[in-house]
RNA sequence: GGGCAUUUAGCUCAGUGGUAGAGCGUUCCGUUCACAUCGGAAAGGUCAUAGGUUCGAUCCCUAUAAUGCCCACCA
């Protein structure tokens, strides 16, 4: 198809038939690429299968595509893997949420016929975020497509967990953890969103045992009183030093319990006396257990109060609890006073459900060693985050890092290779990444897989090498990747845990350099939501001004800075842009008729040549120089802005004007239709990974005007070669 | 409680130790010769505030303020 300069550039014409080229061209695929470059590796963050395009994916996957298309031009075999997540709680809850609307209940269904569903769910939405990615021109290698639950990558996960098995790092114990008691699962602390909520400080008045008289305590949550084993002072405290060692009268449980001191209370916080639950609270628990405190577990996995809180509770919501421990509490007069308090609760990321410390048997990743050795990587600068501010959330998340909890009690994922023998104890098991013929035990009983799954991340974590691992020979060729570009939102829960994950495997890092890009906000700085309606869908944009003009939007304003304020007038100088871009290929074609030259990378210009000629090269170098170094730093916006203010300006308003009176004399004619082909050529060149389409299409009418080269010879830009300073 | 970022034209943002820039918008002029999705011109800024370094600061330093984000076991 020929392009028809006779109208304004109309992006609906051109796109889809430049991507349906591009495929069956197969560029993508670095093995169909002639080139014996070095290989070129970027993974794309997998997008959620539930999800579709946002802004910010937008983005990442423009950014991405303008280093893989920078890459293939300069001769790299550059391969870019697709492929969507899992997400575990997410896509169960999406599917749930789904099937209630047709009445089915997830627990009714059970779990296989769950998961069922779920794949069912998968097969018809799971590839709408890739094909939008297609609408935006990622060059994508799309024969290489992955899915974090594949078969080979589900028995990569496996081998994980035994190899960490194996070497005594993963352990299970019962701990007090956040649970979500609306998905029914434990989350690790990077899962947990604060919010800042109002609510009530209550004092209440704890009698002593032995003499008359009480101490008061001050909580946010009343109810959990009745898990109480202790109340807890700070040794240094002079208005209870005296009652040290003595005991409290719980009320309502009427239980004995202590009074005892330690440092981690803070002696300012409300009356200086804590009361300590050592169930359902983590710095109680720590508490707990250094005292050896009992554990009454009052709240249950359901959110429901146990019968361990009590006949009068047992049964009740958490929040229907609170309010009748209050009224106890008040009919005894033991609440002294009750004060407005603003704090942070936590919640589920997914659900935002508050979560419920609560003591639970789960599987854990001991994170010493793995932490440190992600620390050295990117202190010695083995892995350099840009820029370069980032590293400081990556280093001191690690330098903290607690054992991280990687089983889930939800049904879509990844199954813990653990199989427990049915007969006897439930410590009799063992990890194994196939099912065990026979049971080591009894041997003689069919052995159960756990029921428990890993955490998603878990299995990300291993994207960078897993994705490649399909085929060892990818993974010699294309392993370690060059570049990853991601959200700041994922540096710990994602970019930490695959540059361990990654040398504990390959005892390689995964990929050197980490950008993070700026995550786009409204005009006004709101967070762009769905629910909120402040979201923008990059699909309708790419509909109504193109994909190349959404590309050049957010390249435009891609700063680097922490946040972007979306403004939608970069697409309008983005489309006027791709016009003019053209119309000034159309000026250059209607007066390059002399066809005896051929495009050449460096070629020379000896004879005649203007002032005007030798500035306008002059400025191309420049631009051939900057372009290159730009994108090599990451500067993607600036350089998008000199690419815009060279060719508009320089070339357009400035030496397109010149060429119109040099074309008129013949001493100069031909030599000024060489350099206005030269510096087209040049600038399409330069443009093409910003703005695939267009300068795609134009090129494949520029080739004609080269002389000798047959249609069928016709190179198309995505491998034509990238202008290199002389 | 700590950390990070931002503050420049009406809006979104670049930028440099020495007359302040772009895109979009606004106003005026201009449709033969690539493009009206255009060309030419103009208006519009105490570069957040206060100190300091300097011959000279929008830029470097120190405080302050506003806004946003992250981290943390303040019950």
């Amino acid at each position: 198809m020929t392009a028809d300069f006779s109208k304004p550039y109309d992006p609906k014409e051109v796109e889809g038939h430049t991507y349906e080229a591009w495929l069956k061209a197969g560029y993508f695929n670095p093995d169909q690429l002639t080139t014996k470059g070095k290989p070129y590796t970027l993974v794309i963050p997998p997008p959620n299968v539930t999800g579709s395009l946002h802004m910010g994916h937008a983005l990442n996957a423009t950014i991405q595509d303008i280093l893989i298309r920078k890459k293939r031009m300069e001769g790299r075999r550059a391969l870019w893997i697709p492929g969507t997540d899992h997400a575990g709680i997410a896509t169960q809850n999406v599917v749930e949420k789904s099937l209630r609307k047709e009445g089915i209940f997830r627990h009714e269904l059970g779990r296989e016929k769950f998961l069922e569903k779920v794949w069912e769910w998968k097969e018809k939405y799971g590839n709408i975020i890739l094909d939008q990615l297609k609408k935006l021109g990622a060059s994508c290698d799309w024969s290489r497509t992955r899915f974090t639950m594949d078969p080979k990558y589900q028995k990569i996960v496996a081998e994980t967990f035994a190899h960490y098995y194996k070497k005594g790092w993963i352990y299970r114990k019962e701990r007090v953890i956040s649970w979500c008691h609306r998905c029914r699962t434990s989350l690790s602390d990077l899962e947990l969103e604060y919010q800042e909520t109002k609510g009530s400080l209550w004092f209440i008045k704890y009698p002593l045992a032995e003499t008359a008289g009480y101490v008061v305590v001050a909580t946010t949550r009343p109810e959990t009183m009745l898990g109480d084993s202790a109340v807890a002072v700070h040794p240094k405290d002079p208005r209870y030093a005296n009652l040290v060692g003595q005991f409290v009268m719980l009320p309502l449980q009427d239980r004995k319990i202590p009074i005892i001191a330690d440092r981690r209370i803070e002696k300012e916080f409300g009356t200086g006396a804590v009361k300590v639950t050592p169930a359902h609270d983590m710095l109680d628990a720590e508490i707990g257990n250094d005292h050896h405190l009992a554990i009454y577990k009052i709240i249950g996995s359901d959110g429901k109060m146990t019968p361990e809180a009590g006949s009068l509770f047992a049964g009740l919501k958490i929040e229907e609890c609170r309010k009748k421990v209050v009224e106890e509490l008040e009919k005894q007069n033991l609440i002294e006073k009750i004060e407005e308090y603003r704090h942070n609760i936590s919640t589920c990321y997914r659900c935002r459900t508050p979560i419920e410390p609560l003591p639970s048997l789960q599987w854990f990743l001991k994170m010493d060693d793995l932490a440190r050795r992600a620390s050295i990587a990117v202190n010695k600068q083995k892995v350099i985050f840009h820029p370069d501010r980032w590293k400081k959330i990556y280093l001191s998340w690690l330098k903290n890092v607690k054992d991280w909890t990687i089983s889930r009690q939800i049904w879509w994922g990844h199954r813990l290779p653990v199989y427990f023998c049915e007969n006897k104890q439930e410590e009799n098991f063992i990890v194994a990444t196939t099912p065990p013929k026979k049971c080591p035990f009894c041997q003689n009983c069919e052995m159960r897989q756990s029921e428990e799954v890993l955490d998603t991340w878990f299995s990300s974590a291993l994207w960078p090498f897993a994705t490649l691992q399909y085929d060892q020979r990818d993974f010699k060729k294309f392993y370690p990747t060059q570049t990853l570009s991601t959200a700041r939102d994922i540096i710990n829960l994602w970019v930490a845990r695959m540059v361990f994950s990654s040398l504990e495997f390959t005892k390689k890092i995964p990929f050197q350099n980490v950008i993070i890009h700026a995550t786009i906000l409204t005009k006004d700085g709101q967070r762009m939501s769905k629910s909120l309606g402040t979201g923008i869908d990059p699909i309708n944009l790419i509909n109504l001004y193109g994909a190349d003009a959404t590309r050049f939007g957010l390249i435009w304003q891609a700063m680097k800075n922490q946040d972007m304020h979306w403004a939608e007038e970069s697409l309008v100088a983005g489309k006027k842009f791709l016009n003019k871009i053209w119309n000034a290929s159309r000026f250059v074609l209607e007066r390059v008729t002399d066809a005896k030259f051929k495009i050449a990378t460096n070629p020379k210009f000896s004879a005649r040549i203007t002032k005007q000629d030798s500035k306008i090269l002059k400025k191309l170098e420049v631009i051939v120089k900057n372009t290159d170094q730009n994108i090599e730093k990451y500067n993607f916006g600036p350089a998008l802005h000199d690419l815009y203010s060279f060719f508009w300006h320089d070339f357009c308003d400035i030496y397109l004007e010149v060429a119109k009176k040099q074309l008129e004399d013949p001493k100069l004619k031909l030599q000024t239709q060489k350099i206005l082909l030269h510096v087209l050529a040049t600038s399409l060149k330069l443009l093409h990974p910003f703005i695939p389409f267009v300068t795609e299409e134009i090129w494949s009418a520029l080739i004609p005007a080269q002389a000798g080269k047959s249609t069928t010879q016709k190179r198309m830009l995505i491998i034509e070669s990238w202008p290199k300073k002389r």
